[in-house]
DNA sequence: CATAACCACTTGTGCGGACGAGTTGGCGGA
DNA sequence: TCCGCCAACTCGTCCGCACAAGTGGTTATG
């Protein structure tokens, strides 16, 4: 099943732009092409074009002057920007090699905590181990309980293509709300320091995401090698 | 003469559907109504209405499903605020027992890239450990340039009673605009591990501390033993 | 009785056109 | 030279329309 993905044209458009920010093409102050050319140059209607400016200002990405034009301003940066490794986990998707192991379970205290299920309770988990070049940079372990896996290919050991979110977002329409993150340092397992190749201490984040009642949909524990990660965050003081 | 100010039409919607939600008129989980009877209700046109909804979608007042309707979700709450080590840190008053050290010092390379200054350059250290109960749980070491220090108290070896922020503030008029946090997992120091007692692993904090114009005033590096501390945060899904 | 087709609703996206208002630079007149 | 006006550009807003796609209830059909 190839699920062909087209993206709104307005969130093209918007790509686009990020794109061309990015690559310096469109530098810091720099004046973007007018939005009439934009229509002229995409082959869009301005409504379409207005869209992309005006979530793009709402960003933070440009600023737009009445009468003058639109101005680039950088990729925005704040707080919200911060890097949430959990969330990458559920939306990266799986390729063969990565994905190390998928079973069903006993549930360990931690996750049974977690997951507000009873210990050793059957829970499906997904391990897998992500790299940057040949280096393992991370091992991430999902559990999910066996309600929400039912149905889904969260249990199948081939690899989710499109990552956790979007695959429960399309064949049970489970949606996303917030993630709970909790970090702390540690050392790695022996399981995860065999698949990282060090016994280094690392960051690790206890993540749990639930949908919009509250309600936990799944849990996920990363092992961050301390010398591959750094989480940044700015924040305003009051 | 007062030019008659007519706000948008759209902001005059979003106006008009916050202040219902405010008097309860729309109650939270309430369906809104559908767009086609807005345009009706209110004389506009459809363009206006939905970007309005859309708008106040964006910013968490209420949810749209497609196929379904527009749904009240309430007044939006700003992010919880997660727990700030750093600002803690700049905020608590020092204690005679806790204050470890107090120094001028030439700046390690990692402190003198945080500060913009040369290796080696003099600035000022102070290194404290703080303790819950009688367990040692942080070790807590500040940098500051020697122009920020000059005039204050922080190159003296008596504990700062209401802390280095309001210390700053006080004497020299500085104020603290944002902090950049970098977070990571690592061993101790040999000083660390023996304040702390313990060679586990811990979670290294690398702060710096902003004025409004940007510059740093000054730089934080702390040691929080990962058994002892949790960083939590929610953050919401888009 | 189960199921499929259909219909009436909803929101999502997109188009073209229109007018308003702010900015800038050039051109002509005083 | 200096100043005011105006044309040509910019973005801001708004409209009506169109079609796609998702949802839920009703109805026809096996």
């Amino acid at each position: 099943m190839s699920m062909d993905f087209a993206p709104p044209k307005y969130a093209q458009v918007m790509r686009t732009i990020q794109d061309r920010i990015e690559s310096g093409e469109y530098a810091p102050g720099d004046m973007l092409p007018s939005e009439t050319q934009l229509v002229r140059e995409l082959g869009m209607g301005r409504t379409t074009v207005v869209r992309a400016l005006q979530t793009l200002a709402m960003q933070g990405w440009i600023e737009r002057e009445h009468g003058r034009g639109s101005f680039v301003k950088g990729r925005p940066d704040s707080g919200a920007d911060r890097v949430r490794p959990s969330l990458s986990t559920a939306e990266q998707g799986e390729s063969a090699d990565s994905l190390v192991e998928v079973a069903h379970v006993p549930a360990p205290r931690h996750v049974a905590r977690l997951l507000s299920v009873a210990e050793r309770t059957p829970v499906v988990m997904r391990k897998r181990v992500t790299r940057q070049g040949d280096v393992a940079s991370a091992v991430e372990t999902v559990w999910v309980p066996l309600e929400i896996a039912v149905g889904t290919d969260l249990d199948k050991p081939e690899p989710l293509r499109n990552g956790i979110r979007r695959h429960l977002q399309a064949v049970k329409h489970l949606r996303f709300d917030h993630i709970t993150e909790r970090l702390s340092a540690r050392k790695p397992t022996r399981e995860e320091a065999e698949l990282l190749g060090s016994s280094n201490p690392v960051l690790g984040v206890l993540a749990t995401v639930h949908d919009p009642a509250g309600a936990v949909l799944l849990a996920m524990s990363l092992a961050l090698p301390g010398g591959l990660h750094e989480l940044e965050d700015v924040f305003k003081v009051s």
